[in-house]
DNA sequence: GATTAGCACTCACTATTATCGAGTGCTAAC
DNA sequence: GTTAGCACTCGATAATAGTGAGTGCTAATC
């Protein structure tokens, strides 16, 4: 038995219905509403066999055809047509991504809330892995007697600074030496390997009060090191799960929930997927908590190095096609907008030193 | 007919009662689990004497009894007694906030999961509006040829700043004059009032070169304030509206979820709510769209200055008592954390410079 | 006069049964 | 190979009866 044009076409239409209607689709139905030039009898016929062949199922014999999994596979990697993004759904990428853009956490949040309402799913962002990234700048900037600021610049901009509360000693003067030791130390090395060194040794010298600022600081260093590696999840259309049908029943809307509410657990499964539009349809999911969802995920970059990832979360019927036109469409302006601001500015966020 | 002794007793036994089995609950019941001396039938009367008064209701002929907002008005004001946090609380709320204080977004955000991890409500949190806070240091400083961090440093100790990408040339020397100039026109006023004035009208200089530089940072110069001044909103537990009978039907658990992700109505409503303890229950809520819950919220200070706020939202039946005492119990610990690492130091949140 | 026992009545909830119809699968005719 | 016809399946919906927690009233009791 091979899976003939008719067998596709019959699969498509399938696949098609029931993506939109949540129903299990039967053979009347589906040839009144699709020109396939057979009756019923003979699709029935078809059916059959295509249910044979692993591609359909059953809910119960008296109902009508589900697509499978191995049949939104077989669709995703053969039958899908691209999709067009309509010229509404293009602008609102468009414009309200670069509305927004100032800084890079605030766009790549305001890049999820745009995905979910565009295909009214969950949908999620990651901010980049930042292990890339090397050091270029360190300074020390007194600002009074015992407030000190840390700031660190790397080579992707990233500006990050910390106010220490001095609990010792010091000048503009010693301050300035350890500032430029500093940077001529770790200038070039990624973040993650400046956090593998041993600092404080590294930092031994003769003069005492230099050595002993550098104690009194190191640690605050590594700590912003480690905070510049940290990654953000953003999530959005968290409420768009009420009006999905599959999870149309208390249960499975709080299976989901406490799924996505594992940030952690969630930020790793996703940071570890590949780069590039990824799909993966139900069990194909490694974690068992997704076993009933499929996931497309696509990557973008910054600066051609910078990665970071967004997609969205649903059932595994949804629409392969448009979702994932959308989520390109939507990964390929992250990364262009942020290209474009280049002869601009760039922020940094701030936050309160508590005393 | 008066609020006697007795009227009171059973009145808080229902309350007790139904708070915690979410059950309407009949005079035989009250009779077997609570010890009020008497007779269902005469408990029946009272009960009556109650619905009369306003206290209970009715959710139909042949059901027990429910507690009205009214009711829960008086518990709270009149009867609610001092809940004492057990010391799995206590511990929970010291150890895990403390385990924590690094950032202050950071730490708002673990207070708002402790809050519901606690409660089993969905709890929020804001960070402090820091419209009073003053500006304290400005500084310009060159990276390399095309990178200038502008700084700011408030007197609270928030530390921000903006990588920027210059399109002039520029030599230390006029940044040194520009950041000392701007500090000096700046220091003391609030970040509100700085934004106010017409900066770039206040920078005429004579010096063209500077001039020019000015016109060319001031425009990101009040982009940062403008973000100094932003108040995040953190929430959690969402998932734990799934467990409260109140929500247990998919229509009332959308509407909930739809009120609470219209985080910008949100954050604005509970910005406006009163300082301290505020408790409003059912349609003493302003927003018509609250008008089925009940709003617990505090304040927590810091440098009993700057002021921040959180809470949960649940059903008009809650733990009043417990919750009060845990969200107490939590905003002094937050307040006091922030006093207690005084002498350490405080970290500032980095974020990417998009080229 | 306050309290209580007794009892009829109410009404949501559950289980049971009947009905309906979309859909299948088989057979026989085209 | 295709199609019409038809019996059969089974979930979904509606109708019905039964159950029990709870009230409200009345009359007896303290």
């Amino acid at each position: 038995m091979s899976l003939n044009e008719r067998k596709l076409r019959i699969l498509q239409a399938i696949i098609g219905d029931f993506v939109s209607t949540a129903e299990p689709v039967g053979s009347r139905t589906l040839s009144k509403k699709y020109d396939l030039g057979v009756s019923p009898a003979t699709i029935r016929n078809e059916m059959s066999d295509l249910e044979e062949m692993g591609f359909l199922t059953h809910p119960h014999t008296s109902a009508g055809r589900v697509p499978s999994e191995k049949a939104y596979r077989l669709y995703v990697d053969e039958m899908m047509g691209k999709y067009e993004l309509s010229s509404e759904e293009k602008n609102r990428i468009a414009f309200q991504l670069y509305e927004n853009v100032t800084e890079l956490d605030k766009t790549i949040e305001h890049a999820a809330k745009i995905l979910s309402e565009i295909t009214n799913l969950t949908s999620f962002a990651l901010t980049p892995k930042q292990d890339q990234d090397t050091l270029r700048f360190i300074n020390l900037l007194p600002v009074d007697e015992s407030t000190v600021v840390l700031m660190i610049v790397s080579e992707n901009g990233q500006v990050s600074n910390t106010a220490l509360q001095m609990s010792m000693p010091y000048t503009e003067e010693t301050l300035g030496i350890l500032a430029k030791s500093m940077t001529y130390n770790f200038k070039g090395k990624t973040l993650s390997e400046a956090l593998t060194i041993d600092i404080i040794q590294s930092f031994e010298t003769d003069i005492e009060a230099l050595s002993k600022l550098a104690g009194n600081i190191m640690p605050n260093f590594m700590k912003t090191l480690e905070k510049m590696l940290n990654v953000n999840l953003y999530m959005d259309g968290l409420s768009n799960i009420f009006s999905i049908p599959e999870f149309n029943d208390l249960g499975k809307a709080k299976m989901f929930m406490e799924m996505i509410a594992k940030k952690d657990d969630f930020t790793k499964t996703m940071s570890n997927r590949e780069d590039g539009i990824i799909i993966t349809i139900g069990k194909e999911n490694t974690d068992d908590y997704m076993k009933d969802c499929s996931l497309i995920t696509a990557t973008y970059h910054i600066d051609g190095r910078l990665v970071g990832k967004l997609g969205v979360i649903g059932p595994t019927r949804m629409k392969y096609n448009q979702i994932t036109s959308v989520i390109e469409y939507l990964s390929e302006n992250l990364s262009n907008s942020f290209k474009l601001t280049g002869g601009n500015n760039a922020d940094d966020e701030s936050k309160k030193d508590p005393r």
